[in-house]
DNA sequence: AAATATTTTTAGACTAATCTAAAAATATAT
DNA sequence: ATATATTTTTAGATTAGTCTAAAAATATTT
């Protein structure tokens, strides 16, 4: 039987191991996890026991095909619960990820498939995150983030980086959704904040805000 | 905070207390959650330090009305659950409980309150128990059990005290849901058993199935 | 290549929830 | 009312997950 602890450690990892190389490191994932690298030796000792993950001392940590299985398969119950959360019962794309944190870890073949049925198969969460179908397939979308686009062009807002509420709600104050058309205007040099234009306003936006905000050419 | 393993128990507790007698005692206590007299000793000592249980050693255990309304939050969430599956995700009444076991534990207040207007403010779960409404008001409908039912009186399936899938399953099988009309022939004093006439069909039930059906006079 | 800094692991302790086995309290029977 | 049986509590151990502090390994700097 697999814990929730261990379950949200293996999300952790698998996450970590998407954006980037595909070791993950004992400090990372204790940052990730808000906990101590202690804490999360002894898990991976343990995640390593049951073959979930592949570890040899002092040279960091990868999934195995059955722990990237099991990410891949929250990864899906979370996404799906969002899109209920959002199109079912009213709930604002940046109070989804909370509960969904909660939901994604309730066990249930029926439940899930069921409930995947009931949205109609929804391929795209409410931040732009591909779903992993039953199989655990799921489309990697080409896409680009805002700090890289190009000057002149116009593209179509297809995703976050940062989920969290803070930025989610500075996006809907100033207009930005997923599917929203934005035009580059400018790129400061000074402090690389971006010049854009939105459909009926024209706003400027920090780095940080750029570097969080997917787009794709259009 | 509270933990999922003290909800369980305060759960197991208001349901105890709520079919007889008002304090419950440690060995009732550790079989409803399949666990040992000791380890109820401790858990009600700490139920009763948090305030959702009064205590004294030996004389058994009542909830506080802090611990009621936890027990009823609960309840309304797992029946409200149970609706949810049952009407929206194509589960049967015999296969949702334990799903809902797991889902009653969510805490959100707008996850909950949104369900509850998603599924048309329900007052009835699928196995016709009262779904207390956000206050923690709920209707006690006034059923009998079949066994005490009065032969050549017709009646009305409203609920059931076993939901195990078997019985459940069982039911089914002999066209017995709920809304079901049920006229009582025949009580054989040698088993307890019953004969009913069902709206095609005459069955006997034994005194098992008799005990575990609830039934309103027409 | 030594010295220093950083990262990771180990050792030992803590908490929540559980267990077994024994002791204490209460209830029942003769 | 005493003996016996049952129920409940205590004492001490166990497991999962965490922590701190120290030790060991690796990486970086000079």
């Amino acid at each position: 039987m697999i814990t929730l602890t261990e379950e949200n450690y293996i999300k952790a990892i698998y996450h970590l191991s998407s954006n980037g190389e595909k070791t993950v490191n004992t400090n990372a994932i204790a940052s990730a996890m808000q906990t101590k690298a202690s804490s999360v030796t002894d898990m991976i000792k343990k995640l390593s026991e049951k073959n979930y993950a592949d570890y040899k001392k002092y040279q960091g940590v990868t999934l195995t095909s059955e722990g990237k299985r099991v990410a891949i398969n929250i990864i899906r119950k979370h996404r799906l619960w969002e899109v209920f959360l959002v199109e079912k019962l009213n709930f604002s794309w940046d109070e989804v990820h909370e509960v969904a944190e909660h939901l994604e870890h309730i066990k249930s073949d029926k439940l899930i498939d069921e409930l995947d049925a009931f949205l109609e198969f929804p391929t795209y969460d409410p931040h732009g995150d591909p779903i992993p179908d039953k199989e655990g397939n799921f489309k990697h979308i080409e896409k680009i983030v805002l700090a890289k686009a190009e000057v002149g062009s116009t593209y179509k807002c297809v995703g976050v980086d940062d989920t969290s509420s803070k930025f989610l709600k500075y996006l809907d104050s100033n207009h930005i959704a997923l599917g929203t058309i934005i035009t580059v205007k400018h790129k400061e040099p000074f402090d690389n904040s971006i010049k854009i234009a939105l459909e009926h306003s024209e706003i400027v936006v920090s780095q940080s805000v750029a570097k969080n905000l997917y787009l794709k050419k259009i």
